[in-house]
DNA sequence: AATGAATGAGTATTCATTCAT
DNA sequence: GATGAATGAATACTCATTCAT
């Protein structure tokens, strides 16, 4: 049964490019990317240096791959959260940028990583990377799109504060120096919301949304 | 006459070490800091390597030096922008951020820079970067605290505005793919005013600010 | 069978750094300690560059690791030369300082190598040497102890004859351009040997090592 | 009269050649000629760099004028000691051996420096070095002559005793670690002339010379 | 005579990548 | 599939020497 065993050949080496990807991101959060050696990541993850070269091209590629891995988890989780909260599309921005910053919150270094170590990546790479960023922020943008033309929002274009509010999310790993000693996520999540939501809701239906506009 | 002679070496000395640093960034801009050799900046710089060593400490001393050098004339330009501004805080705050912006779009790769590098710096420096950051930070505060002050803008914390406003205008230069295909510099500034100052300002001052809340 | 594998890795590392250790003593006496550049070593010695590290922590190691090669050498030629001189302890001092000529005139660079570069090393590679040297004289400490206290020779204090025997062993390297002209080893050996016994022996015995002290 | 400032200028040569070469004796015997930079030793002599070059060739050369100046001053005193012992050719080169060592006690580290460093010079330079040793010599080899003349000593190779005791001389230096702990100076001395008098003395004057010969 | 800024060749060490086993 | 020994190009930093002032 040659499919059985493809399969589970395919599970091993999937298994196996976890098994790296995670040492990887381990040790760059530690000493980034450049300080990293393949000799370093090979005992880091258990395995030989030479398997590192079986399973990826070289040590740029599992940089895109470990960025891209934690994107891809970022992206993962926004749209289920914006079910749960159900059909209003401003409790639905609501609750995709309050996922956003827990996701972020649970691996602030992550998100460093992607922002110092993009520049290293090859003008393919970074493409891949901003194509991911798009769709990850799919979900927030429609939520916008529809809020304003159910007359919900203001006449913003929905490009311009759907990366605002990525960029405030990011802040919250960009700046954990800063907000951190001040703030919990709990908090800086309110705070944040109750200050863009003002901006963003119509003046003719705030008070609907009092509860989230009032920090 | 040793004291012209110390004042000439003393010109001398910061004309060196500023052709160094210039050459130190447009070279990083173009590689990245870990990718610059020293003999490729000193040929950038039209220096020998040796004399690098004389200036500074070693490399990672020119990457501190040129991030400073850049946040430092980032933050000498905000306070006479708002000066001129008049009295009115949230007209202050409007030209500060317009301000800041237009900075950032002059240098976006500096910007970068500091993003990408700071965490390559040892703790020290990257403490001074911080302080150097809120530093930057001040003028804006100070026109966030008065307005609350006075009354024009809702109590929100300007701790948390002031660093979402720095967010909001570095994205101009970390999202330049995604904002610049789609915005000026202008244009992106009126339109981040507008949606800001709708979440800061007071309701019953609204009005007054009509023709920046408008986008 | 990992035992194997496991024995043949520790020979052929056993022989990689032999191969290295001759190549370094090759060049050094050629050059000098700090005139060796590791790649004129992994040259001599038929490596890459890049392997003198997996088998030596550095350059400075290489240098003890040679030197204490070179002394062990001749540790273990001195006591079996001496066995086989029989049970009086003169007969067998004699022997021992003709053996530890004889070995110093095979490696003579080896002998000046020792004394030009432990300055070189640090203090414990240094403490090893001193440690190592007294090693070696034993076989000779024990000769001398044992003849005073037969009474065969002169109540000296051992641990400065044996020095004494040591330098003068040691200059048959160190003062060869005044030595060798005029001295065969054979003649040196015999004419220290007269000499030194001469100051050694009791009086009431000289007669007995006639053979010795007439050169 | 420029005889006068001839004059002048040549004493203010010597003086500066002093005052660097002490500088670098100090700077030697600390760290080694080839750790010894000639921006620490113009600092430690208290001049710029270039003027080191003023006034000698190179580091070579400022290495072979300070192991030369320390050979001489060694041998300018052997001399006088000797003359002062009176006429007989036993007690000459016992005095001139305790002066010989007496110097070496002085400066060890001076010793040092002749074995460690001369084969980083020239063969020219080297060649001086051993020419100033036989000269140095030369005071012991002419007492050993004599008394082997007057059958006062054994008829012994001049050269090869007075090497020997040279040896043991500078044996003082370089084993200061093994003998100092045990010996002081004067009671090294004392040992080594019971020790080599007694091989170098002929049987027959031995009672005359009881003093020097019973340690 | 004296300075010290400037040079650039030289070097120990690291590390991504390969390949025989 | 898996290993890890071996490679050698790349690079930060040093320092003897020069020379304009």
């Amino acid at each position: 049964m040659p499919d059985v065993e493809d399969a589970v050949r395919s599970v091993r080496r999937d298994s196996r490019r976890r098994q790296v990807l995670d040492a990887a991101v381990a040790v760059m959060q530690r000493t980034g990317y450049h300080e990293m050696s393949m000799q370093a990541l090979a005992g880091e993850a258990g395995v030989s240096v030479g398997l590192l070269y079986k399973y990826f091209g070289g040590k740029e590629e599992i940089l895109l791959a470990a960025v891209l891995d934690i994107l891809d988890s970022f992206g993962d989780q926004l749209a289920p959260a914006m079910e749960e909260a159900g059909d209003d599309p401003v409790e639905r921005l609501a609750a995709g940028f309050r996922r956003y910053v827990e996701i972020i919150d649970l691996d602030r270094d992550a998100v460093l990583l992607t922002y110092r170590e993009s520049r290293t990546l090859s003008p393919a790479g970074r493409e891949r990377i901003k194509q991911l960023e798009v769709a990850t922020a799919a979900p927030l943008r429609a939520a916008l799109a529809d809020g304003v033309d159910r007359g919900l929002m203001r006449a913003l274009d929905p490009d311009l504060v759907v990366y605002d509010l990525m960029l405030l999310a990011h802040g919250w790993a960009l700046k954990d120096w800063h907000f951190a000693p001040i703030y919990t996520v709990e908090a800086f999540v309110r705070a944040q919301i109750a200050l863009m939501l003002s901006g963003i809701v119509a003046p003719a239906h705030r008070r609907r949304y009092r509860h989230l506009l009032e920090p």
